[in-house]
DNA sequence: TTGACATATTCCGTATTCGGAATATGATTA
DNA sequence: TAATCATATTCCGAATACGGAATATGTCAA
């Protein structure tokens, strides 16, 4: 069983980073494609591809426009990410309070050096 | 230029979804790597590439007890990934807040039909 | 030291990716 | 209809990743 393809979900889809500065870019706005491969400096086919995958895991929505394809970043499907990463955030937390108390612990109780 | 590789960065490393169930089965205590096996079902020598593969990205920390290895995943490296995600989180909301306007707007207004 | 236990590494075959070039599709304008 | 513009798809070739089997390494116990 090798690699899970891209459009395997979320977490497959978001690995490449150049997907990933695709959904920025489209964050606030709706694009043609074009405009995104101007703004990233990709080949038109490459960034076509990319949308592909982004649309097949839900990440962007796309609507016609003439003769252009206006797309934009559906955020709503981020929020699983966020969500998967949040179950950590506890731990984390933990790690930097007892790190914090270790350097507090040893300034007011003194270090023995 | 071919797919980024798995110990790329963060991102790559968490595509993978037995990877992402083992930081949560990490994510506790410390386990020697027999405990992840057994949870997870999964071969060993495959536990221990995914476990090569989650250290060399820093999302576990590993200590030696006797003839174990004690895995233990390290949360402040999941930050990233949070923050990522959270940059989006203000458009989701915009979007929610969109269709529940929408929502309302047609109750309160009332509907022309 | 020898044997047993815990984990890591190597080798294999299959499947997939990525970008680029060429080409296809689809929509507008003349 | 023909030419043009915007985007999508197909066809390469090189580079991994994955699991499983076999094997290597490293640590303890007798």
């Amino acid at each position: 069983m090798p690699r899970a393809a891209t459009t395997a979900d979320v977490f497959n889809a978001i690995a490449e980073s150049r997907r990933r500065d695709i959904l920025v870019f489209l964050a606030n706005s709706e694009r043609p494609v074009g405009d995104i491969v101007d703004a990233l400096e990709l080949g038109q086919p490459s960034v076509s591809k990319h949308l592909k995958v982004l649309r097949d895991v839900g990440l962007v929505d796309v609507r016609r426009h003439g003769r252009q394809m206006l797309y934009r970043t559906n955020a709503e499907a981020i929020r699983p990410l966020h969500e998967w990463t949040s179950t950590f955030e506890r731990f984390w937390r933990h790690q930097l309070m007892r790190v914090k108390e270790r350097a507090e612990g040893k300034a007011v109780k003194g270090d023995k050096s």
